[in-house]
DNA sequence: AAAAAAAGGGAGACCGGTCGGTCTTTTTAG
DNA sequence: CTAAAAAGACCGACCGGTCTCCCTTTTTTT
């Protein structure tokens, strides 16, 4: 691994619990074992820096909440699937993420104090939710969605609610109310689905 | 007003945008027309005034987002109401709190900082969800909820989504996109009412 | 093949600026 | 006259970022 990889990994393990702002670049230095030299060598600045982990967060994001997910033939499990890799795989690797969601951590604190980086992050949310509606979208063509359901309505409680209780992770470190926050949104899945 | 209440409410207002530890003493000593023997003469240290700043942003929520809850009779309607009240009357308070819902904002902030402070913060968390199971509860002795409906994971989807409403709120102020989450919600639990 | 030179990564002293907080001085009110 | 309120100079610590220097590696020259 190199100098410049190691940085990412420790400036991502950071900025994930004590956000971008708290984090000053002399905590990444000692923690990897380098200096402002080695740093400055590799990120043009701080907000370069950001950039790059950003990358790999997403990176990361995707191999831990998307895999088995093409395997599965049922757009709703899909879902569903979605929803278990998320607590079991995502939010509880507390190796590249001690701090919960970087995501959700980086929007609220950024959002209001540099409105380019946040619009950065939460990018991926509008990608993240167009998913959803498309897995709904799917399920509906195959006539296994009620005929009441509003897919919209559903893409918003269930992006809401995952990111609601990434939030309360975030505070509570306790993974039996997020399982329980899990399966009440898995369950309200399925009772919208036929048979 | 007398100028301790002006700090604290500038202090509010900062807080709830920037967050604590990027709000400096300063912005908020300039903000007001002050000077730092004005703000250290009423609070021993910016730790003071943030418990301060806490007290008043409680008072502020009960206010906007419990008014008239109580001259509804039926339980579930409550949880609708304040639903309502919470887009409408608090969210929508940008003067009081520009940045969103401030006790997200703060407990993602602190929660891995100043765990002493987020724990502060996120104590209301639990007391709004043990409010909800109440209402819920309620409702089912007088037999209007479904059999099948477990009173805990509704809670944590409520719960949840409005967490989750809150957070896509700070990010994108978008008013529709808050409209319909919460609408997702209500109609969420006008499903698990009998009639 | 040996010597010289160029290149580049890394170390850390250093800079201007900002932070929370203290202390002395001045102003104001009772 | 006194006591509280307010002003602001001041302090040490820390911030992001720059700069020079050193050391190793690679390339060029003889």
């Amino acid at each position: 691994m190199t100098l410049k990889e190691k940085i990412i990994f420790e400036a991502l393990r950071q900025f994930s619990t004590k956000g971008f702002m708290a984090t000053s670049t002399a905590d990444i230095i000692n923690a990897v074992g380098t200096s402002k030299g080695g740093l400055y060598n590799h990120f043009k600045n701080k907000e370069h820096l950001f950039i790059e982990v950003l990358r790999q967060a997403r990176k990361i994001w995707r191999e831990r909440n998307l895999s088995g997910v093409e395997a599965i033939e049922r757009p709703v499990d899909k879902i569903k699937h979605i929803l278990v890799n998320y607590k079991d795989h995502y939010l509880a690797d507390s190796t590249n993420f001690p701090g919960g969601c970087i995501f959700i951590n980086l929007t609220v604190e950024l959002s209001d104090q540099c409105p380019h980086l946040a619009a950065e992050v939460s990018e991926g949310f509008g990608r993240f939710k167009s998913m959803l509606r498309r897995f709904l979208e799917q399920e509906r063509l195959a006539g296994m969605l009620k005929e009441s359901v509003d897919i919209d309505g559903v893409v918003e409680v269930v992006f809401s609610g995952l990111l609601g209780a990434c939030v309360m992770y975030t505070a509570d470190k306790s993974k039996t109310n997020l399982d329980q926050a899990m399966e009440a949104l898995a369950a309200y899945l399925d009772n919208l689905c036929i048979s």
